[in-house]
DNA sequence: ATGGAAATGATAATCGTTTCCATTTTCGTG
DNA sequence: CACGAAAATGGAAACGATTATCATTTCCAT
């Protein structure tokens, strides 16, 4: 892959964001991933969380994605895109195929002349357990 | 149309924000929005637009989305189901059709067994005029 | 007119995020 | 190793959007 041209800016904070990002999998904020990280240990500041987060979404190292209520959410960005069927009852959420969907952002994005594309898409209802 | 269901819980801020987004054509803040409303002389309070804007949205006659900053803008909804692709640099939304997105949050849902589905579906990138 | 409910708006409180700034770490060079 | 510049760090204050409070005003049905 190419991250070593992304590694010369890495610095010690970058790290270990990711390392947290890999291991939570999904999305998460600045001050989850902060506290996360007070929690094993690490007195990491939020300054400098916010810091690497913004570094690592700059070198397209890291999504970034806002929740309903505008707040941030950053995750890896892998192969692995994907979407998600969240449960409003109790939370539960699956990660799902956008097959369809990736077509359609690109087919209408390029209808409308519009480029650097990107989307969201989020299905939510009542699981079979609620 | 079944405006009238609506009406019955309209009051005169509701009314003067629509008149304003009605005027204003596309996406607006509630900040913006009370700032044009003040500018023609109208003394409504901040606390009061954003209630009535929050009342606009519950009722499923405007439209709520982010800026990329995560502030919210509002905007006034057509009376079909639609989404939308919005250019990151200057704000300008294009309605679109979400066909395949309905077919794919169907078809997930049930998958799933889901029940009581909704979904959200956006497109952003930079129009062809920026 | 009158009493209660709904609406209003100024102010304070929240909360995520950014800015400041003083201190600490890192690192290349002699 | 010693030294100084540059980068990194984190606590505290500043910011800006949004929400909660609460006293006051406007509506309305009786
Ligand atoms: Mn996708
Ligand atoms: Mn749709
Ligand atoms: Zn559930
Ligand atoms: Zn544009």
């Amino acid at each position: 892959m190419k991250l070593s041209a992304a590694t010369k800016r890495m610095n010690k904070s970058d790290l270990k964001l990711i390392a947290v990002l890999e291991r939570t999998g999904g999305f998460a904020s600045a001050q989850e991933l902060h506290q996360i990280l007070r929690r094993e240990g690490d007195g990491i500041g939020l300054t400098t969380v916010y810091r690497a987060l913004q570094s690592l979404v700059d070198d397209k190292i890291v999504d970034l994605l806002r929740r309903e209520d505008g707040e941030a959410i950053y995750r890896l960005c892998g192969d692995n895109h994907h979407h998600h069927l969240v449960c409003k009852s109790c939370g539960d959420t699956v990660e799902i195929e956008g097959g369809a969907i990736e077509k359609w952002a690109k087919t209408m994005a390029e209808e409308f002349g519009f480029r650097e594309v990107g989307h969201t898409a989020e299905i939510f209802g009542i699981c079979s357990k609620c």
